[in-house]
Order: structure tokens, then sequence, then C-alpha cells
DNA sequence: TAGTGGTCTAGACCACGTC
DNA sequence: ACGTGGTCTAGACCACTAA
């Protein structure tokens, strides 16, 4: 009897058009898909797969580069790249349609939210806070990021900006924990009405090592201004969430035909 | 008088512990964010950059490769490496809140909307769409895959799946140019209410390939079904956009509080 | 201590754009 | 024809994890 080939041998052409790594992830996908590699399981070494592979462990590595940033597989230094398993969906879904804050959403699951203060200044607004909450460039505003959590757990990190004369005085206490709408509330300030954007985008630096996430892994961006009753804009707020964590959740209804 | 060092001169420090490659992207990426490199410009072709900071080509496109995942430079085979132009945010934009088509969104903006199909099949549904579409595992579907496009240029990769018994016949020539929602309109099935999700995901080679982008580049990819007034499932679409050319935008009202 | 992934090097050749 | 980015190699050393 002949060995049997093991279940990550890949046939490769390199005469293809197609260059090896993009054959090699694609094929890691097929058999990934396929069930001939076990969800959860470890991938042989890179080194080793080289060899096997008659590739060299740099085009390994671009393979499975690819296939780590779509989720496909989650590499651990030290220890060895393994086969994503199948997440038992605990991604946390956020309800849009009603002006609902982070922590609701959180709070609604279930979990428990949490935000550390990563920065707090008074400060002129940018060109683009400005034109958002309709001031001048000369009046203040509040600009305040946060990591936002659950159950711990980084998820997001979200930058607001507030008018400072609109709000009046803040302090770094205030925002520590609870949510900025429910101390908009106490000031009588309460968001009745937002604009919001959603869109996808790759994490820099900065955002990745924060979320605790690789760099250029998706996130989903979003932009949000909410207005006062007495039609006064009163947030500016930029979001960026975990692209393998969250997901954001509407109900649509027909438009009267 | 020294020569004064060009502007994408980076300081590079080998013994920190952020890897040479990221000191590279990040340095870059402050040079580009503060003006120093214009908007629109070249940069120094890989290997001069290589020579000039003293590290070898693959580090320089390790780094360019991050900041090239996150828009801010544009790689051209053969020609160059650019500096991203600030985009004269031409984004089309997907209103949600109501219930409108691809067609529709596309059109309101002024660009004449497409649809390329890539797939028609009459099958047995996935565990998934049957679930979904409330269907026994025997009833069949049509399983449509069609790339859409605005004004010639691909935006996304819809999937959409039907019941085959609540919806009729159904040919390939019927769903290539117009909508969905308009065929189903026709036959007296037009949708009332719909669940839509919204995450961001990375591109595989399939997706990234028919949607003209980079492997790995952020895509917002949504879920929805959609019933019609009598309150059966009539659709299960999954879609990805293209997260640098799409933007969705929704109106949000308060909780009655 | 041994094995793993992470980083880095100094080359080579290919494919594409431009002139 | 030339310069560009795209792919690929065969090494090397470091940093982390686990036994």
């Amino acid at each position: 009897m002949s060995p049997s080939s093991p279940p990550w041998a890949i046939p490769l052409d390199s005469a293809s058009a197609l260059p090896v790594y993009m054959q090699v992830a694609q094929g890691l996908e097929q058999r990934i898909h396929s069930g001939d590699l076990r969800r959860g399981s470890a991938l042989p070494a890179e080194r080793e797969l080289a060899s096997h592979l008659q590739v060299s462990r740099v085009t390994v590595r671009q393979a499975l580069a690819l296939l780590a940033q779509q989720g496909l597989l989650t590499r651990k230094h030290g220890s060895g790249t393994f086969i994503t398993p199948p997440t038992p969906e605990e991604r946390p879904s956020r309800t849009l349609g009603l002006l609902s804050s982070f922590s609701e959403d959180v709070r609604s699951r279930g979990q428990t939210p949490g935000a550390r203060v990563l920065g707090f200044e008074l400060t002129r607004p940018s060109p683009q806070e400005a034109m958002s909450l309709a001031l001048s460039p000369g009046e203040k505003v509040y600009r305040i990021r946060r990591l936002r959590t659950s159950d711990g757990e980084a998820l997001a990190v979200e930058d607001s900006t507030l008018p400072a004369a609109l709000v009046g005085e803040l302090h770094e206490e205030d925002v520590s924990d609870a949510s900025l709408y429910a101390l908009l509330g106490i000031r009588k300030l309460q968001p009745v009405r937002a604009i919001r954007h959603l869109r996808a985008v790759s994490a820099d630096l900065q955002l990745s090592e924060l979320l605790g996430i690789a760099p250029g892994a998706a996130l989903l961006a979003t932009e949000r201004v909410s207005w006062t009753g007495g039609g006064r804009p009163v947030e500016y707020a930029r979001a960026h969430y975990r692209g393998d964590r969250y997901d954001f959740v509407m109900e649509l209804h027909g438009n009267g035909e």
C-alpha cells in the first residue's frame, strides 16, 4: 500500500500564472472547507510544510498570512499555527435603528461593558470636527478617546468630540465608566436624532495594538453626529470595532409602495 | 552646507523592540500625515528606499504592504508606488433605514447601476439557507451570484437565494440587469420587511479578484433576510462591498424617553 | 532545551509600464 | 530597453512556548 498523502499535501504548478503562495493558500482553504483539515487542529510547522511542498519558507508564510488575515488560521508565536475553530457565534451585536449606546448594547446581551480612557483633552476643534458640530473655529471642544470593552475584552476604540460651551464642565472621571449618553441625559442634552456612517477599513498599527489584533485586520468604522431636541449638534463620534467580534443588526421597513 | 535629508528619511533603531518594518511604516505614515510627503506624489523605488535606509528590500516591502493595505499608498506594477491622493469623496452611499435596492441606491446618486451574473443555479438549499428562509431541506432554491457595478466599476459581489416554489420560474436573463426587488414586485412578492446584519471582513482570493482589489483588503459584509407582506421569507442575500468605495448611511431616532 | 513562529538579509528572475 | 513592483530562494538569528 502506497503511503496516502497527508491532508495538507497540495498540488503545485510552478508554471501556472497564479503565484505559488496563492496556490498554497487556495489549496489549504479548500482542504479546510472540505473538512480534510479539522477545525481546531494544528498545521504542520512552517519549515515542515515548506520542505514537503518544495517551496521556501517565505512562500509558505506568505500563504499562511493570507489565510490568517481572513481569520481562517490562528498563529501562536512559539506554539504553532492552528485552524481557527468555528466560533460559538458569540459575536456581540449592536442594534441599529434606534439611538442606543455602546453600554446599553453590551448590557442587553448580558455582558458587562467597560471603558478605559486613553485620551482626554479640552482643545480647539479640527476642521472636520468644527464642520460636523457646526462650530466656529474659536469654540473649544472636549476630545475623548476610550477603549470600549465587553466582559473585559477590547471591542472598539471610540473617539468622541463634544462642544465645551454646550455640555459644560467635564472631567476625565465622568467618562471613565458609564456611557456618554447617560451623562448627557443628566444635563438635559439627551440626543434625539443622529446620522451614522458605516464602512470597512484595515487596522493601522496604533489601532491594531489597542485592540489586540494583527495590523491590517478588518475593522468596522463608524462616524456619527448626534443632535439634541433643540437641534444642536452635541456629539461627533468616530469608532472602530473589531470586525471579528462585532456585528451590527438592523430591521428595515418598506418604503410605502 | 550639509545636504538636507530627503523627506522620506526615517530614523531607525535596530535595537528597538519595534520591528524595523513597523518603524519604517510608522515613519512614512507620519511624514504623509504631516505633509512632508505630498499626496499623489511618488515614493522612491523600493530598491532605492532600501539602500538609503540600510535595510533589505523585503523589509521595505513589508512596511509598504502595511500602508498599502490601509489605502495610504497605491502600488502600480511596473510604474511605482504613490501616496494615495485625497479622495474626492465620491464614495457611493447606501441609505439604510428603508428597503431600497442596490440599483435604486446607485441611481439616486446619479450613477448607472449594473450587474453581471456570475452564477445561476436551481438547487437544494444549504443548511444555512434553509434555516434563513424557513424551508424544508427538500424544497429547491434559486441561487444567484452577481457582480454589482456603478458606472461600470465593480462595487460588490451579491449572492441571493430565493425559494423556487414561492417566486416561480426564473431565468438568468431576468436578473442580468435590473434589481431583484423590481422583479419580485412584478410578481406581487415585494418585500416589506427585512433584517440586515453588517460586519467587516478581509477579502479572500476569490472576492479580491472579482472586485479588483488586493487580497486581504477590508470589505463590508452584509447578510439580509426579506419577508413579503404575507410574512413569508422571500430572499436571503449576502453581499460583500468594497470598503474603500462604499459607505452606509443611516438616520437614527431616539427611543422615546 | 527543543521547537515554534517572527524578523531580516542579499541576492535572483519575472511581469508590467513607459519611453 | 529600462525601471518598476511582484515573486521566490536559502539561509540566519531572535522571541516565545512548552516540556
